[in-house]
DNA sequence: TCTGGGGTCCTAGGACCC
DNA sequence: TCTGGGGTCCTAGGACCC
């Protein structure tokens, strides 16, 4: 989807079209009372002068999609709202408004299903269709099926989205790029000299930042770099799976299939605070912060039906570094109190004499909870007995008091 | 002026078991 | 008397993606 939240609201207020427009932002505090202020929940970026009070309505909040006016000026996804404010004052800000946002995703989505059927969902805004076994797929090289996709979703929804088309899912994807927005493009098998290799390694999904520069330093920068070279010294380089792989990247060779149909491994909820918090000074306010973060992510897991048996917490120090602790219970839950008991001990573990800027809690080790029956599995099978392995960190604090 | 939130997957070491 | 070869599970960190 082009520009997705920014185009959801663009939707709800049409006048800031061609404007620059960012979504994102902190907005816990101030949301309520700008609605309240302005009867709408638009805000032109303050003087960078006022610091402070834009200070109190972005706070630490980073862009997550920025208007094609708005990218003009340099601001783009990612980027810390702060420094967006320097480079475009103009700007006009909108926080993200998550509810709208997925009821959008679902309705492109349903759209898509409805003309072809299998679908890989990836995140809110972008998905991998099989073209394969759909009627007229194939015509004029899947140009006419992503036509009619993208008719069926603007009529639906009014938004625009890019397709790409190709014969796997990784040169579709870079496909996708190619015509932005409202664009339709097409790479073949053949194509790959004249349109892949002469793109960044970074377009390969997979090449993020840390590749991207470790590549650079060994003087490839352009996919068709990356294919002149033997697999033997990538894989010197990168490991076996990540040099093999690169090299099959790089030759346009992707065999994954479109996975229509997956159940979650994790669910986790994390906050960054509006100010960095210590364990000691602030144990208060940083316990009802915990506390609320295990109490929402037992909502999720109760909600969505399922429970785990991992328990994590993840901390962020104000230096930006973050630790996360484990805790593996021998029973399956989704009780906020057994969560915050277990990711209480996790805490235990952890260097808390540094300033904190994030917390989070996690559950892993998902299963769905009608699957949760204390003598038989679904497939008739009595589970096995749990595993009892003694446990040196939970010893070690068991008899301590809680710190939260 | 530092840098969100929610995920997945991989790696590597250690414990433990047969 | 120098100490194999699997295999699974758990933990911590990190890369990457939307």
């Amino acid at each position: 989807m082009d520009a997705f939240f920014a185009s959801v609201e663009l939707l709800r207020y049409p006048q800031l079209k061609g404007l620059p427009v960012v979504i994102g932002g902190g907005w816990r505090k101030v949301d309520e009372e700008l609605r309240a202020a302005q009867g709408e929940r638009a805000l032109r970026f303050i003087p960078v002068e006022s610091f402070p009070l834009l200070k109190d309505y972005v706070g630490r909040g980073v862009i997550t999609t920025a208007t094609y006016a708005a990218r003009q000026f340099g601001v783009g996804s990612a980027m810390g709202m702060m420094k967006a404010a320097k480079l475009c004052p103009q700007a006009i800000v909108l926080p993200v408004d998550f509810e709208e946002v997925r009821k959008y995703s679902r309705l492109f989505k349903s759209t898509i299903t409805e003309i072809a059927p299998l679908m890989q969902d990836r995140g809110v805004d972008e998905v991998y269709i099989d073209f394969t076994e759909v009627p007229g797929g194939q015509r004029e090289g899947g140009r006419v099926l992503a036509r009619l996709i993208q008719k069926a979703i603007f009529e639906k929804t009014g938004l625009t989205c890019s397709i790409g088309v190709a014969p796997n899912k990784l040169l579709a994807k870079m496909a996708s790029e190619f015509n932005k927005p409202n664009g339709i493009s097409i790479v073949h098998e053949d194509d790959l000299q004249t349109m892949i290799w002469p793109l960044h390694v970074r377009k390969i999904n997979g090449i993020g930042p840390k590749a991207g520069e470790k590549l650079a330093r060994l003087h490839i920068h352009t996919i068709g770099e990356l294919a002149a070279q033997e697999p033997q010294w990538l894989i010197d380089h990168f490991g076996k799976a990540t040099g093999a792989w690169m090299h099959e990247a790089a030759w346009g060779r992707d065999d994954s299939p479109v996975v229509t149909e997956s159940e979650p491994v994790s669910m986790s909820r994390e906050t960054t605070f509006d100010r960095d918090l210590h364990a000691v000074r602030d144990k208060a306010e940083l316990g009802a912060i915990f506390t609320e973060l295990c109490t929402k992510l037992a909502e999720d897991l109760q909600r969505k039906g399922y429970v785990g048996k991992t328990i994590g917490i993840k901390l962020r120090y104000d230096n930006f570094k973050s630790v996360t602790r484990d805790q593996t219970l021998d029973t399956y839950t989704a009780d906020a109190q057994t969560i915050r008991h277990t990711a209480g001990l996790a805490l235990k573990r952890v260097p808390l004499d540094k300033r904190l800027r994030l917390l989070g809690v996690r559950v892993g080790g998902l299963i769905k909870a009608e699957e949760l029956n204390p003598t038989r599995n679904l497939d008739g099978k009595v589970p096995a007995a749990p595993n009892n392995r003694p446990h040196d960190a939970i010893d070690s604090v068991a008899h301590t008091d809680q710190l939260f």
